[in-house]
DNA sequence: AGTCATAAATGGAACGTTCCAATAATTCAA
DNA sequence: TTGAATTATTGGAACGTTCCATTTATGACT
């Protein structure tokens, strides 16, 4: 450890601070005033005479001391901190999302912690307790594939408010913000009806997932109004990334009467299909039609322009955050959901728009 | 509240744990033990008889107990979590990055709480401080642009580890773990010679930036090596964003002789270009080459696919994962730099390739 | 049954902070 | 100057955990 020659007085005040690290007590002596005055001073009591204030201040800066928070909240249990666990960080949609969130918690003077989940209900285990055994004030969620209600039990019995964002548990009473699935893939469809496919598919995504439950009704129900018979229209299943969407098309175009358009899942999807048809030399609006979900930033600047269901992430980011605040402040562990609106934004990848043709724009509810 | 019927003394229950968070005593008179038992089975000590185990971990169980690290970390400094500080977190290139990281960590049985910058130095103070004062074990961060070196000052003071990853600071002496941005410029630039373009530019980013002028170094040297006059290239700083590509190209094209190539200081700076390019009517690869740097998934989708310089974000993601963990173990501040070998892949933005001509493949340290 | 060795369980002090109650210092009116 | 009123400062107990030093229970062997 290379320290310059400097101060012997100080050097040894160094080495003090890094052999055990200083306290409060430990600054007390240095400002010759006791541990109740640094404590005042600390939390910004008027009741300190400023130049005391001056005088301990000044020996927090060169002691290198730092606030243990932990032993804090033993006396006082107040945490300032929020966490926020996500399935899937590399997805643009959640990180855009996480971005709503901490605009909000940084105007409310809370630090959010982000902890990936990367989809393992075992990893998302592990996070929870960690966050809460840090003694977390709050928790948004949009829980991994898979996981149990079960898995949240923990968090409710210890009375720490939670709300899901973007993916709700089968049954659980934990408050959710989420975009209006059902009729996003309405509106999405009908779209596709109305430039004349009458062979439909819904490519991407499992049951298991409730997203996917939902997307799938509002596709039906728009098939069902249209009189589309079941057998016309085509589900394949899928992995939620570009290489699923791949897949999902190859095995569509196998299809003895493969369709002619698509409401994809999400848009990793979607442009999953669209590279896929590239492949059969067939060009993405022309040949066939996609539409994806969510809207993400690369949507509009992809090659065709992907028409999708815009889902505002950002404000249901900001939502939920919200959300979150007030059970904070109220002490309570329940809220309303809230269903954000939604709207499909045309673009290229279902052909052009024609002149005539009314976009489904200001549709939402 | 709404609390269904239920056994009286259960609901009773309930009801004290939510008045008052449960303690380890708590549990010890729920199983009938001391609480240096359940604290020994806490941390699975094996000197407790298993049947005794069990009936406090059940207490545990219905109780709704969740373990208080900070009043752990009291006796037994030793916190268990570390932080990873991000500039921008939509950015794919570092949540690539992150993930990397992560796979480290879990495997160390370690939860790594993310927190985004946002790119301000502010923000990143607060961060800090927060981390510092939740008793961080370690810290991996990639500092938001305009950080001074000052700022790291108190992390230092305090001894905990840290390493820079993808960005320095000027002049400090913590640890980076980086790809070579000189040598990845260099490649880039040779690539675009070698192709014929004698008019170059470099797009986007500033000089603030250290990685900025590692980056055009690299530009430079391949200028020089071909001879290149300083008035034949030109230098357009810029948003290091597609917006800012755009900008970068309209201002480029609007000189007396417009470049005929262009590296970009990122994958984000070059999709913006193209962007532009086609506003232009020019087609990237045939009219105007383009190469990235960093070479994000979706430079692969891209249509036309981008000619990009590889840095194996993951991989040093993993690297500073290590980096610091073996930090915290060996209990140092210091560590050496590790400076990441990088590629450049050949795709379609700079036109077709030519049979007899070569490609930088391997060409890497 | 009585030793002993070992295993299992426990009480109490300490960790760094907050906050109440108490003391010390200052101001001000008479 | 004195006393009261006010303002500044302080000691000590408590928070939930760990761990050392003890005590108590359990077997194994004469």
């Amino acid at each position: 450890m290379l320290l310059e020659r400097s101060n012997k007085l100080l050097t040894l005040e160094v080495w003090e601070v890094m052999r055990t690290k200083a306290t409060i007590l430990d600054i007390a002596r240095a400002a010759g005033v006791s541990k109740s005055t640094v404590s005042l001073v600390l939390q910004g009591s008027d009741r300190i005479r400023s130049e005391t204030a001056a005088k301990v201040r000044k020996a927090i800066g060169d002691t290198g001391y730092v606030y243990n928070r932990g032993a804090a909240n033993l006396r006082k249990p107040h945490s300032n901190f929020v966490g926020m666990v996500i399935n899937d960080l590399t997805n643009p949609f959640f990180a855009e999302m996480a971005v709503g969130m901490e605009r909000v918690f940084q105007a409310a003077g809370i630090v959010p912690f982000i902890a990936n989940t990367a989809e393992s209900p075992v990893r998302q285990e592990e996070v929870l307790k960690s966050l809460m055994e840090q003694g977390v004030a709050g928790l948004i969620v949009s829980p991994a594939r898979g996981s149990q209600t079960d898995a949240f039990q923990r968090v409710e019995a210890a009375g720490i408010p939670v709300v899901f964002a973007m993916r709700r548990l089968p049954e659980s009473r934990i408050p959710i913000v989420a975009p209006d699935n059902i009729r996003g893939a309405f509106m999405a469809t009908r779209h596709l009806i109305a430039k004349g496919h009458r062979r439909l598919a819904f490519f991407g995504g499992s049951l298991e997932l409730v997203v996917y439950r939902d997307r799938l009704q509002g596709f039906q129900e728009a098939c069902a109004e249209a009189g589309i018979r079941e057998d016309a229209v085509l589900l394949v299943e899928g992995e939620t990334s570009r290489k699923g969407g791949m897949a999902c098309l190859n095995s569509a175009l196998a299809a003895s009467e493969p369709p002619t358009a698509a409401l994809c899942f999400n848009d990793a999807v979607a442009f999953g299909v669209m590279l896929g048809l590239r492949q059969h030399r067939l060009e993405p609006g022309r040949d066939f039609a996609v539409v994806g979900f969510d809207d993400v930033a690369e949507a509009e600047h992809y090659v065709p322009a992907l028409t999708s269901v815009a889902v505002d992430t950002a404000s249901l980011g900001e939502r939920a955050a919200q959300t979150v605040l007030k059970m904070i402040q109220s002490r309570t562990t329940r809220a309303d959901d809230h269903i954000g609106s939604v709207n499909l934004v045309v673009r290229e990848s279902c052909g052009p728009t024609r002149p005539n043709g009314k976009t489904a724009k200001g549709e939402a509810a």
